[in-house]
DNA sequence: GTGGTCTAGACCACC
DNA sequence: GTGGTCTAGACCACG
C-alpha cells in the first residue's frame, strides 16, 4: 500500500504535523478505506525518508483520535469513521481554515467584496487544475 | 501612542509571533501611519506584560522586513512603505491565507459549491459582527 | 565539521556580527558546501567561548538571509544558493566595500592616480602574504 | 559659514560618527581653512536638525584630535594642520579603507584580477561623476 | 531617556 | 541529542 504524502523540507511546520495532517485527510475523506492495513512504521519512515520516531508519533496521535487501530504483531489499520462523523470532521476542518483566512482579511481592513473576489479567483484556479506536479 | 495589541496567553503560538503579526497588520493596513514613533521597547514590554527582549525581537524582525526603522537613542519609527507595496503586501497575505484554506477543502474532496457556501456564511458572520467579545 | 572562525575580543564590532560576517563569507565563497550540517548551536558556542544565544542569533540571521536552513530537532544546514546568486552576492559585497573606499579617497581630494597607486600596493601586499600571523 | 554635511537617516552609522567623519575630511583636505570660525553648537545642531548633544560630542572629539580649538566665549576654530600631517592623515585614512575592501575580496576568494577590474570600474565611474545629487 | 549587545539559565517541542 | 521561546538582568552607546 503506497501512501501519497508529500513532505515539504523547507516548511517551518514540524515533520510529524505535515504527515499527520495529510494522513488524517486521506482517512477522513475516504481515500484510504476502513480496514486498510497501513505500512509498518519502518516502511513508512523509509519511504518518507524520515525518522521512525516521527512516524510512531503520527500513528499514535491518530490512534488517540480514533482514526487508527493497532493490533499487536499484526500492524496498524484504518478504523471506521461513521458517515456522520466524517461529514462533521470535514466541515469543521474547512470552517477553521476559512475562518482564519477571513479574519486575516478583516484585520487588514480588506473590504468584503475584495475578499470575495480574491477567494473566487483562487477557487476557480485550484478547482480547474486539481493535481499539482513538481 | 497606544498600540492595540491583544495577547492570548494560552495559544501555542509564540508570544513574539502574536505581537509581530498584529503589529504588522496595523502597519500595512495603515492603522498606524508612516513616521509614527512607536512606544519604547521598555514601555511596550511593560504594557504587554512581557520581557523587553521579546519586544526587542518583534521590533527587530519588523525592521528586517523593512516595516520599521530604529535609531539608537531616539526610538523606533514606522517606516514608509509605498502605497503600492502596501497593497501588494495586503493582497499577498490574504491570497496566502485563502489558498491554504481552499487547498484544505480540495484535499478533503469538498465540492466547489460546498466550499463557496461555507465561505459565504463565514464572511457574512464575520463582517457583520466585526468586534469579538470575550 | 570544524568551522574556522576567528574572534577578536577587543574589536568594537559586536561578537555576533564578527561571526556572521565570517560564516557568510565561508558560505558564499563556497568554502562550506551546500547541504553541510553545521555544528549545533551549543557546540559552536562552546568552541567559540560565547553564549548559546549569540550563536543562535547568528544562525537565525543567516537563515533569514536564505543562507542557512534549520530544522528543529535535526540541526542547521547550509542552504543551496545557486551559483549565479553566489556570484552576485560576492560581487555585490566587494563592490560595496570598494565603493566606500573610493568615496573616502574622493572626499579627501585624493587624485585618481594616487588612489590607484595605493590600491595596487595594498593588493600586492595582501595577495602575496595571504595568511596573517599574530 | 555653511558646512556641507549630509546626514543619512537610514544608515545604521551613529549620527555623531557620520558628522565627525565628514567634518574631519573637510578640515584635513583643506576645504575648511585653518582659523575658520565654525558655527556655534546650537546653529549647527539646528541646521543639521539634530541634538546639541550630538554636535557637542563632535566638536569635543575633534578638539581632542587636535583638529579644532575652542575659545571660551568666542567659539570654535579650525586648528592648524601641518602639511606633513595632512598628507599622512589622508594617506592613512585611505589606506585603511582600501585595506578593508581588499581583505573583503580576499575572504571571498576573489582573484587578484577580478578585484582590480572591479576597482577600476568604480574609480572610473566615481571620478567622472564626482558630485552626487539627491 | 532611547536602543544594542551579551550573559546565564530555564523550559518546551522535535527527531 | 537537536533547535525554539522566554525570562531577568547587566552593561554599553547614542541623543
Amino acid at each position: 500500500m503506497r501512501i501519497p504524502i508529500q513532505i515539504n523540507e523547507h516548511s517551518p511546520e514540524p515533520l510529524y504535523h505535515q504527515i499527520e495532517t495529510q494522513l488524517r485527510s486521506l482517512i477522513i475523506s475516504g481515500q484510504i478505506q476502513e480496514g486498510t492495513l497501513l505500512p509498518s512504521i519502518r516502511e513508512l519512515a523509509n519511504s518518507l525518508n524520515c525518522s521512525v520516531i516521527t512516524i510512531r508519533r503520527v500513528y499514535q496521535d491518530l490512534e488517540n483520535e480514533g482514526l487508527l487501530r493497532t493490533r499487536q504483531g499484526t500492524g496498524t489499520f484504518v478504523a471506521g469513521v461513521g458517515e456522520q462523523m466524517r461529514e462533521k470532521f470535514k466541515r469543521d476542518t474547512v470552517v477553521e481554515a476559512l475562518t482564519t483566512a477571513v479574519e486575516t482579511g478583516l484585520s487588514l481592513h480588506l473590504s468584503e467584496d475584495e475578499l470575495k473576489t480574491i477567494f473566487m479567483e483562487i477557487v476557480q484556479q485550484k478547482y480547474n487544475q486539481p493535481k499539482e506536479r513538481k
